[in-house]
Parts: structure tokens; sequence; C-alpha cells
DNA sequence: GAGTGGTCTAGACCACCTA
DNA sequence: AGGTGGTCTAGACCACTCC
């Protein structure tokens, strides 16, 4: 006689699906029984089948599709970006670094532009910036990115409205040729380092939707500063990522 | 006559609640209603209201405890770590890096040795320590660091063998006062790049015990190489860390 | 229209915490 | 003991997809 599972159902079940995946009876791409299925195999509600596929689903091993099925979810390589996104060797292929990496994925890269604005900035951007946050100190420029047909980066750029006034920056389309980073040398400021800060997290339902990113994938929160030559803050920008399409690298000189 | 909410009532419970924390209502810590009580304001089901709690749980904002109530979660400080936790200007302390940065959020930092050994290398470490995967060609250690009582990184260190024989690292504690990375230079090797590859994604249920996770935090995972003077990676560290307690920090020359 | 996942109800019992 | 969250049942209807 075996010692009986003492564990909650959901659990067992999930456990029982999670080896069938990574035996491979159920291969990336493959459909699981419906829940219905599911749950008469095992012989439980069909609330309990419900809850052991969000345990999957939380891991990120299975993805649920509305009227479709639960499908194993296919590993994929991540769209990785980092330090060298700002490099001036990328300079010459007159791509955007996340276009350059999307191709180096075999991935079709597009951007769209949301937003563009004078606005009192953010506490933290303020701060950072050494704005005021009591007037409209700052231009918000806000982009989604695409690779291939999922939306996988929401881009928010802050710029001191002393830098962006009068410039191309205000235009949806950035007509200098090496995009916004020409315009900021144009006005003086070469950046010499960045300063990125990383957290991950949950998305918000907001964000969940626009990226429709399914339940159970977290996002990657970049905070970045460009600092010019003379170490001063000239612009700030949040990325905010899908973490199961995309990563980030750094490589780096200790100093 | 107001549009009415079409949305699904859990949704509509979570946004009132969500409201209530960043109106300050519910400040952090503070308990909010009972399921029960809830599921009676709002006239739903209990399920209803546990479905509206899990949604804020998965963004954060909130903590489930089992017989105690739910609670609105804290904003902590992240411990960063980024690319000066290998900066020699920290040497002098004789703290590492996570003890540092501990102490600088009023914390008690400390670390358990769970496991030295030598074994044959995973493949994506052989891959980038250029080591064959049919021998033990690799030292295994791993180490959990806690902050306060709060376990917050799960770290993996590989070491060739041919580095690590015959030296401290075989031994649970490193007598030497720069600590590990003291040995990888008495050995002839100075850290003069990093090569961090940073992903997010939910834990295993293994890390989710091991780090007492609550539900819908995600884990930081970092795969960090350590590149000498001649460009030869001679070590690599894999870092599993809590979202919800770390972040990670590079501050860097674009190069 | 048939089948799928998404939401919801109105109960029940269990596991855990506090008093 | 009484209250809390965690799990589960056995239904129901809705929204979406595919044929």
């Amino acid at each position: 006689m075996t010692t009986p599972d003492r564990r909650p159902a959901s659990e067992r079940i999930a456990d029982e699906l999670r080896q069938a995946i990574s035996a491979g009876q159920l291969a990336p791409g493959a459909k699981l029984p419906s829940e219905r299925e599911l749950a008469e195999q095992y012989g439980t509600a069909r609330n309990t089948v419900r809850q052991a596929v969000r345990l999957l689903s939380e891991s990120g091993l299975v993805v649920a599709e509305h009227g479709r099925g639960v499908f194993v979810r296919a590993a994929s390589n991540l769209i990785r970006l980092g330090n060298d996104r700002y490099s001036p060797k990328h300079r010459e292929t007159g791509l955007s670094p996340f276009l350059i990496e999307c191709a180096k994925q075999g991935k079709a890269g597009r951007f769209e532009v949301l937003f563009v604005e004078r606005v009192v900035p953010p506490e933290y951007v303020a701060r950072r910036l050494n704005l005021p946050t009591d007037s409209e100190s700052v231009l918000q420029r806000e982009n989604v990115f695409w690779a291939d047909s999922d939306p996988v980066q929401g881009v928010t750029t802050w710029i001191p409205w002393t830098i962006a006034e009068g410039t191309d920056l205000l235009n949806d389309v950035i007509g200098h040729p090496y995009g916004i980073h020409g315009v900021f040398e144009d006005q003086g400021h070469t950046m010499a380092r960045l300063d990125d800060e990383i957290s991950a997290r949950m998305p918000t339902p907001d964000e969940r939707e626009r990226m429709q990113l399914p339940p159970g994938v977290p996002v990657i929160d970049v905070l970045h500063t460009s600092l010019d030559q003379d170490g001063v803050p000239y612009e700030l920008t949040r990325f905010v990522l899908r973490a199961d399409l995309s990563g980030l690298r750094y490589n780096v000189p200790v100093e």
C-alpha cells in the first residue's frame, strides 16, 4: 500500500500534468485535455482542475487561450537588452538597439508612438533629473515596441523641457538619423554613463491588457538614467518588459 | 444615470480596494475586512471576493496570511545589487557586497553554506566557462543569503576545478580576508569585466518554499560570469533573488 | 452550434491563528 | 472557541473560437 497523498488535489493534478510535460508526453504547443475532461478523469469539480491549471500557468508552463484550450508553452529565446544598447558602435546601422536585437532573433520589430506631451513629472522622475514637481518641467514620450505580433515593451521617456524645447523631440517621428539620442548630442549631451535600476514584479491590470500578458508572466521594470560627459542626468526612460520574451544583459568593466 | 460597469465583479472589487489603498484609507500594514465581510458588503459570493484578493495579491499590493487576514503590504526598500558589488573599493570594509547593502538598509544580513562539491557542470555553465560536460570539471558552491529573518537570495557558484583544486574554495568557510574573489586573485585571476544575464520569472515550487515566497512574487534570475584581465571566464554565479525585496543596479560607462 | 475557458453562486469542510 | 484564509463541490451562465 502506498502512502496517501495528503496534499490538496489541485496540487496533485498540477504535479501530474507537470510531469507529463517534462517527460515530453505533452510537448510544447500541445493542447491539454479540456478542464471538463480533466475534472472527470480526476473525479473532481471543474474548479479544482482550474486551480491546478492556474498553478501551472503561474509558473509559466502553460497558457490558457479563451475558447481554444490550454496549451503547453513553447520555450522561446529572450530578447536581451543591456548596456550596449546605447553603444556608439551600433550607430552606423541606423537601427535602434531594439530593432537590431529583434533582427538577431529573426523577429520583425516595430514601434508605435502613443503620447508626446509636456507634463508635470512624477516624483521619482523629478528627483533623478533634479527638476521641480510644481511645474510642467518635462516632455514625456510613450512608445510601445513589438516583436512579430507580440507587444514586448512599454517605454516612457522624460526629458527636461529646457532640453526638449524647440527640438525634434516634440514630434511623433524623430527626424534625426541617430534618433532621439542624436538630438541630445546636438543639444550638447553625449551619453557617458548610464544608471539602470532594475526590478521585477507582476504587471498591473493595465499593463496586462496593453501587453496582452498571459497570467503568471512578470514584467521587468527598468529605470534608466542617461548621464552626460559632465555627469549631468539629462534623460530618464522607464522600460517595462515582458519577462517571458525579454531579458537584460550587462557586459561591463569592473571599476 | 452613470454607465453600468460591465467588467467582472471581481475586477471591480479589486479596483475599489486598490483605490482605497492608494488613497491611504488602507495604510500599509492595515488589515482588509475579512473575505466573508467583503462578500456581504458587495453582495457577492465569497469566491468572487477571493478572486479580487488574488488579483491584488498578484500585483503585490496585499499579502494574505492564513488564519490572520489579508494585509496591505508595506512598501519596502529594495536591496539593490549591481555592477559595483565587485568593486575593489568595497574591499577595505572586509564585508561582502550583500552585507554592505544590508547594512545600508538597516537590516541584519547573514548567509549559510548549503553545499560544496565537485560536480559535472550543467550545459549552460559548461558553455560559458568553456568546459566539458563529460567530467566533474567544476566545483559547485551553494549559499542562501538572509536579510533580517527573510531569505532573499539563493546563490550557486561554479568554479573550474583546475582553479579550485587545492585551494580554500573547497572549504565551507573561506579563510581569505577578501573572500572568494581574494582566492581567485591569488590564483592569478583578477576580475576585469563582468557579464550579467538577467531574467525574471515566477519561482519554481521548490524556490517558493525555500525562500518562503508569498504567492504572486516573481524572482530575478541573474547569470553572472567573471572575466579576468585576459578576458578569460573563470567563475560563474547564478543568483536567484526575491523580486519583492531586491533589485539590481548598473551604473556603468557607455563604451 | 458545439466546445472551450472565464466568471460566479451558495454552500461545505479543513488548517491556522488569536484569545 | 471563534474567526480567518485555503480548498473543494456541483452546479450556472457568459465570451470566445472553430466548424
